[in-house]
DNA sequence: CCCCCGTGAGACAACGTTGTCTAGGTTACT
DNA sequence: AGTAACCTAGACAACGTTGTCTCACGGGGG
């Protein structure tokens, strides 16, 4: 099956011509002998000559034109959708992306990471891991581009592309205000997360600016399923302690709607994060939705500049969210 | 930012030490001096020197560890799923995965087939491109090993790994039958989709095997989008022609659903392909599952297993369905 | 005491490609 | 017609690494 793959300099024998008249061709020169370039089209493709790119960038100065990216999960659809966004950048500009998932386990991180250095990418795209030992930034930045998504770093002076966390979630919880609310329950994951303490200081900026009296026995950040969101909303109807519900994440949103069924009557809801159930539930669901297309977009764009040497602006940049009234706002 | 990355030459010009002991250090020979290991570890730390991959997979019969997947689309959950499962595998292996996206394009498909062979992966798995023209494999499997994944490829001898799309329908339709439908209609996708042809004959072979009469008015194919599902339920309902439905993608399951809800009453679904939504909606909606992850690890072991030489003895591999009840098949 | 063998370090070539430079040929201008 | 300018083909070295081979050294047996 594979003997040894040709050379450019099988196929510089086969067309009876030089070796760099062979790698002039294939990198696209205009400058040759048509009939020597018909002779080298031919040897090609009787031979199956493939260009290797391995060989040809170890020369210095030369680009591999790999960019990578590190996420957590490529099953999650919020960075499967992220890739795919930062794939297509990549692509229009001739590049490829290899994506790897670490597990939010920071020694994985740290060991991919390290491989695509290793592979010598030309820039990198990083969802920093939760508990951020930081080192890798500044190890990494020193030789490549380096971008981080969705969360910040610690170190200053890299690349950072964010969501506006708060912004979403005071839209949201003026929004159910608006809609006459008085106590809204803030469900969430562990504030150990970045988007966890943005969304809550978000909520509460709105609880505290309309004099509501925030209340800690109205915030609930334990909730790390949707099971356990469910539980915790149950309860709130039981004791009828809540008017309205903000969650901050899609999980939290999912098992409030459980909720909702089990007990037989619900209350005003707005989740976080869009996900692809929100629009077919009765009612359906409002979301703070990120675009996560343009994150992608604005962080592939940013390490492609920073790869081809141009100094590129961004430092920190906040993407807004939008509010998407679907009908669970509602009384 | 990035003078020139420092070199094995480098490093042992600040151990002082031959390039070579540096090689065997960094590939982690056993038999060294630990002298000379110590102070060539603190070079390597004081110059942050990283091994180059590139430049050390340029010697024949020295593998890159790099594995190429081609799939249609990464924001999809079923090839997100996949990718990740193919991913997981591979670094358990020590290899790396590079996922690229061709959105059903023919000659993008090509391209990156292309790509990835020029970047020297070991092994190649691919989702061919609906409109197969075929080619690619041919050429593909002259030089990498190669595995296809999900829809089968014409050419023969290459390694195959599908789901029993078929099986997977006969059960739902019998299902559907068994809770007492005498008119089940099927709604779904091109079939110019070999998934969608194998789970209509399967749908056939039921209703034909119980005597209910194969119609073709019970049978649709043109839902590409949910809303174009949602209309064909629509009218469905409107003329009390069918008494039960099997949806074979998930679109055509979420239309279903959201025609239910329009017309204010439902029939019973069965769905092909799980999705989120699914378990939340009332009724639940059962499906025609896929076992993603299997998938992925077969195929990912059987790539590595040929790619690593070995003779693997699966040629064309059906992986069984499982048919999830979750409510709304009943009447 | 000498010789042989085992072990580990380094010199050297090779991998497949591209940058540089030179030779040779053609064209255009004087 | 002669010369200068230009352009293309190919020889050669270099890229960063690893495989092979040789050499030096140390220890054990004759």
């Amino acid at each position: 099956m594979q003997a040894r793959p040709p050379t450019m300099n099988d196929v510089a024998a086969a067309a009876s011509v030089g070796l760099k008249t062979v790698s002039r061709f294939v990198n696209g020169a205009t400058n040759i002998n048509p009939v020597l370039a018909a002779r080298i089209g031919l040897a090609i493709e009787a031979l199956d000559y493939r260009h290797n790119l391995a060989a040809a960038s170890i020369r210095p100065g030369r680009s591999s034109k790999l960019i990578g990216l590190v996420i957590s999960d490529l099953a999650n659809p919020y960075y499967s959708s992220l890739a795919r966004s930062i794939e297509r950048v990549c692509s229009e500009h001739g590049y490829l992306l290899m994506s790897m998932s670490c597990d939010e386990d920071t020694a994985r991180h740290q060991l991919l990471i390290d491989r695509l250095i290793a592979q010598r990418v030309d820039g990198l795209i990083v969802v920093p891991p939760r508990d951020d030992p930081n080192a890798w930034a500044d190890a990494a930045r020193r030789r490549i581009p380096l971008v981080v998504v969705d969360r910040p770093v610690t170190a200053p002076g890299i690349h950072t592309i964010l969501a506006d966390n708060a912004g979403g979630a005071e839209a949201a919880t003026a929004e159910l205000v608006r809609q006459g609310a008085a106590r809204v329950a803030f469900i969430g994951d562990s504030l150990k997360l970045y988007t966890m303490r943005e969304r809550l200081a978000g909520y509460r900026r709105i609880i505290e600016h309309d004099d509501l009296g925030f209340s800690a026995g109205l915030t609930f950040t334990g909730a790390h399923t949707a099971d356990q969101a469910s539980d915790i909303v149950l309860s709130l109807l039981e004791k009828n302690r809540a008017d309205a519900i903000f969650a901050a994440n899609n999980r939290s949103a999912i098992g409030a709607v459980r909720a909702f069924a089990r007990a037989g009557h619900r209350l005003p809801l707005i989740g976080f994060d869009d996900f692809e159930a929100a629009p077919l539930l009765s009612p359906a669901v409002s979301v703070v939705a990120q675009d996560v297309t343009q994150m992608g977009r604005v962080a592939a764009e940013t390490v492609l500049a920073a790869a081809q040497g141009l100094a590129p602006l961004v430092e920190t940049r906040v993407l807004p969210t939008r509010l998407v009234l679907r009908g669970s706002e509602a009384r």
